[in-house]
DNA sequence: GTGAAAGCGCTAACAC
DNA sequence: GTGTTAGCGCTTTCAC
């Protein structure tokens, strides 16, 4: 451990225990080669091409520099040189914590780790905060390619990275020509839960959502707004849910909808006791994602509203926690979809065509849905 | 949109819809100043420090660059030129599905995360896979610093980082002298949740806890096994229970510890079954993590026991989860964690004598503890 | 098996 | 406000 230590210190500031070396970290590749008069192609390559050495060289040449302090080619000027940088670039706009707080957005990432993984490279989170518009953070990330994690259509961060000269990955939005994506099959998953809801009786329904565009609105969503979100996802899932209630002769135009900024258990309960102030009436909630389902449950129990039957919940995603639970939801692959997109853009180099990936997706029935009460019931029990 | 996906193909194969430019990909800063007739600097100016430039001047290089396709300065020869990476290094080895299934470690990143943005800077995510020891990544990864997130002491890739000239911090574990270091107060907290338990009356215990070095070892743990464990934290956990409850008269040695290699719910709850198959006596189960305890609540409720009336089960880490179900645990502040090791590190530059940072830590009492019943009690009921 | 030469693309003094 | 000069530290043909 003092070896550790010891070391540490002497690399980062050039001295050991206080016993200064000549200039603080001046060791290169070069300065080695010079010290033990040989080439800087020989110092090289006993780092890179060990087979190009006799051992007995190469071995005199790691001693020296361990000895000079000299910690291997710099990995900055080795990629300037080899035109590779050994990591891809993740772009997740508005707000670190919405991507970090969803088990879903977690599971992509973790999917987009492994692949990189696999294949050797970093990583590198694009540092991209949610009003700032500070694009420089994307030109200056050294990487050699991007994906690009569920963005509204107009973000100008995405546009930063379309202009870089590297392969781009979209998961799951927004949607754009000539662009690799990898993405569920959403508008046949709503159109699942949808029909499962239909089926089991429902027409009082009522529907949370997460943001539909950049700015801010926490309430109530007319149609207008619903057709303009500039989150296709989010568009697409209503949309969804429109066609198939309209065909069981719901009017969509009555159906309340919810939105909400933040993407939270909490800002789920308070949807679901706004929507539901308003119309009591309702007999399904239906979420565009498990953490608002979450949120909803929580509120349903605060009103002493059993569920399914006074109320059903339904979710999208299928996280951990909600299959705990129970939840009524669609489950979609967010491992393999993280996975997926690194794969592609790692093999993106060569082709030109660009690809688009549609991802399995599968209604998981819970204990949340069932059919809904009649009035009689509900006020004289079942 | 259509605009996007044509100056995409552009920047990345050099042609439009079809029609080759010259060569693909030549524009750089040098052909851009070439073709305006005006100097490097002033291109690279018209970047950096716009106040250099009349804006006219500025506008046509930037226009010009837009013609040729040039999308900005190499940001990986820019980082050699500045000695700047803008980016930090994130380390957690040992399979990175523990660290994203973990909310604990991933309230950790998020934290990180958020002083990463805060600065500006990207968070590069080193690939070190599990078994493979393929240290060249951390050689490879351009970045001006390191966070080590919960490493075995013996970790070659935690000895990589130490050899790179970047300052470096280190979460949780392990303690390297003269290396920053961003913890909770393990030894307090611990003592925190036994005496909970010493005086709820709990004397039959048992304890399931995480892996304890680099090796597999899937169930009981010798004393041996647990003094000489590589990861610290467990280490320190487990010895500060040990003091606490043989203070209570509690022979240690006589405890049940059972270790599982994988941090998951599952595991959590094959531990507990594997433990109360062998200890149906134990009446509190300690875990060294919520994703354990979670487990563990889920075996006792397969088995009929009613907790905490049968079985008391606490947890540590104070996951939402955890939180949500009440769950008897000590809380730690994991953002807090991320983030203050990010300020260390961005900070770290100057500095010369380490810091150390200890962060406060809460038991939370929740339903899942209480008194153990008498024999009596638990035949004939309370 | 080893070395010399030629940049990768950029920025930062400092002079004009 | 603009240009000249020097590299940042490395890899990679291609001769020897």
């Amino acid at each position: 451990m003092s070896c550790l230590f010891t070391e540490y210190l002497l690399n980062r500031y050039g001295f050991r225990m206080g016993r200064p070396i000549r200039t603080r970290r001046q060791a290169t590749l070069a300065s080695l080669a010079a010290e033990l008069g040989v080439s800087r192609t020989t110092v090289s390559n006993a780092y890179n091409r060990p087979d190009q050495l006799s051992p007995e060289l190469r071995r005199r040449v790691l001693e020296t520099a361990r000895r000079l302090g000299y910690p291997g080619p710099d990995p900055v000027a080795r990629s300037l040189r080899t035109r590779k940088a050994g990591a891809v670039g993740l772009l997740l706009t508005e707000n670190l914590s919405y991507a970090f707080r969803d088990p879903a957005a977690v599971g992509v990432l973790e999917g987009l780790a492994l692949a990189c993984e696999d294949a050797g490279v970093g990583l590198h989170l694009v540092p991209a905060s949610p009003g700032h518009e500070d694009v420089a953070a994307v030109h200056r990330a050294g990487v050699d390619g991007f994906v690009v994690y569920s963005v509204p259509d107009d973000d100008p961060h995405l546009a930063a990275v379309l202009q870089r000269p590297v392969p781009t990955v979209i998961i799951d939005q927004p949607r754009i020509d000539g662009v690799d994506r990898v993405g569920p099959d959403d508008a046949a998953a709503v159109a699942n839960i949808a029909n499962h809801l239909v089926e089991l009786g429902h027409r009082q329904i009522g529907v949370l959502c997460m943001r539909l565009a950049r700015e801010r609105n926490d309430g109530f969503v007319t149609l207008e707004r619903q057709s303009n979100a500039h989150f296709h996802v989010q568009r697409l899932r209503l949309e969804a849910l429109a066609a198939a209630f309209s065909l069981a002769g719901v009017d969509w135009a009555n159906v309340p909808v919810v939105e909400r900024f933040d993407h939270t258990v909490d800002e789920g309960a308070s949807a679901a006791r706004q929507l539901l102030d308003a119309n009591p009436q309702v007999t399904a909630l239906i979420c565009t994602s498990d953490i608002l389902a979450l949120g909803a449950l929580a509120e349903a129990e605060r009103r002493g509203l059993h569920v399914p039957g006074d109320l059903t919940v339904t979710g999208f995603d299928g996280i951990a926690e909600a299959e705990r639970i129970g939840l009524t939801t669609v489950h979609q692959p967010v491992l393999e979809k993280g996975k997926a997109a690194g794969k592609l853009l790692l093999g993106a180099s060569e082709r030109v065509t660009p690809k688009i990936i549609t991802l399995p997706t599968e209604l998981r029935v819970g204990r949340t849905s069932g059919p809904p009460r009649t009035a009689e019931e509900r006020w004289f029990g079942p």
